[in-house]
DNA sequence: TCCGTTATGTACCAGGTGGTGAGTTAGGTC
DNA sequence: GACCTAACTCACCACCTGGTACATAACGGA
């Protein structure tokens, strides 16, 4: 049998292949269909900002149509609150992970900084979303459900590092873990949600791999130093 | 005379007193026509983005007409960049006058990161415009001709308490003055540019009145004691 | 094999968007 | 007062945008 005859001859024309996928698999794959339509939504929003992503765009890049999009989703906003939701719900999945209960305060806060610093710098999409939400002024997260719960992962680690700090002596008191996270990450992200204008301005890329190890040890003496006792 | 009839009843009907504009000032005046317009702009884009803002909407709250947007600007794209101009021009006005030579290095960059943290509050559209411009890749802030000494005040500031408080034995080597002002900038910027989604994660407004004397104390222990020798 | 449901594709639309053609008037100049 | 030009008004447009009506095909159950 020839492989992929350009024409059948006869009967129905072509039926499979949609683009973008082998053919031979199952045509109608809703599932499928909808991870496609969130990823590619996902790129535009972070790529383009809410405004600026395109319904008509976003369904060309899909290997579905722009109805589909509506079928799934119901509309651009719900399209992009759908996103948000995935971001986030992705983002707490990995910071779970997390384990430095077993480190001394300060190696233990110097380590969960590093953890911020590479997970911020390994997830630019996920930032530039946070950023565009926030040009909405959280408008959408706020209706949203996926909120609760989000908090108390991170902090609750951060809390108890903080106290051991504390007991041992070498952190200082009048700083919560919330202030802490703060810092961080103001610090990490900055780096990547400014860092073009940064670079306009300063001439200097703060994500230059070349400064990287810089720019993470920099992150943990400025926390460290701040919660050292004086 | 009866006050404002409201159809004199004969010759020319109503010359006067455009839209939010006093009568008896000049009706033609292109320097407030053009201000007006930017100022009008320069809200829009920042509130909206450059995408979400609508020329039309512009227009609409201007006390002129979109046509003119058009005279004076040449298009959407344009007045974006004129915004963006004004705004870093005002900024950098602002900048120059920051007078720090007098005190020792310690509080010298205390007071700048103070006054920093008081310029980033109060200037809550340029933050919004920055950040705006950095989602699209700060592409318009390169093309354009602002750019050339924007940096170089306030970098000559840090500059030189850095190396008063080197000599003095009390900052330590390994940190340059870009480095403080990207700590600085990031946890002033952070404040106003990821209030919204920080509060509706984390419950906690940073731009709390309440918190500001708190917020302002922390940076300055953060950057003092990131530099302080140890 | 038939049939209902779910998933998908095609064609289309009303309203909004950035942008403009062409004429009009205020205000200064001589 | 005649005249010129910068400043201004009005009406208009082509195209794009998010959104939808409708026909249809794939799958799974009976």
């Amino acid at each position: 049998m020839t492989p992929q005859p350009p024409e059948p001859a006869s009967g129905r024309p072509a039926p499979p292949a949609r683009r973008g996928f082998p053919a031979g698999e199952r045509v109608r794959d809703a599932e499928r269909t909808r991870a496609d339509i969130l990823a590619v939504a996902t790129r535009e929003f972070a790529d383009r900002g809410y405004a600026g992503a395109r319904i008509n765009e976003i369904a060309a890049k899909t290997s579905t149509t722009k109805r589909m999009i509506y079928y799934y989703f119901g509309g651009k906003e719900q399209l992009y609150v759908a996103v948000l939701e995935a971001a986030y719900a992705r983002i707490r999945a990995r910071e779970q992970q997390v384990d430095v209960e077993h480190l001394d305060a300060v190696a233990a806060i110097r380590e969960l900084a590093t953890l911020t610093f590479d997970h911020h710098e390994s997830h630019p999409d996920f930032i530039r979303l946070v950023i565009i939400e926030n040009i909405h002024r959280a408008e959408h997260l706020t209706r949203s459900t996926v909120l609760s719960g989000l908090a108390d992962p991170a902090l609750d680690v951060l809390d108890r590092i903080l106290a051991r700090g504390r007991a041992a002596g070498v952190f200082r008191d009048g700083v919560d873990a919330l202030d802490v996270h703060q810092v961080i990450s103001a610090y990490c992200v900055f780096r990547t949600a400014n860092r073009h204008t940064f670079e306009a301005v300063f001439g200097r890329d703060m994500l230059d791999p070349a400064r990287r190890r810089d720019q993470r040890e920099m992150l943990g003496d400025l926390v460290v130093s701040f919660l050292s006792a004086g």
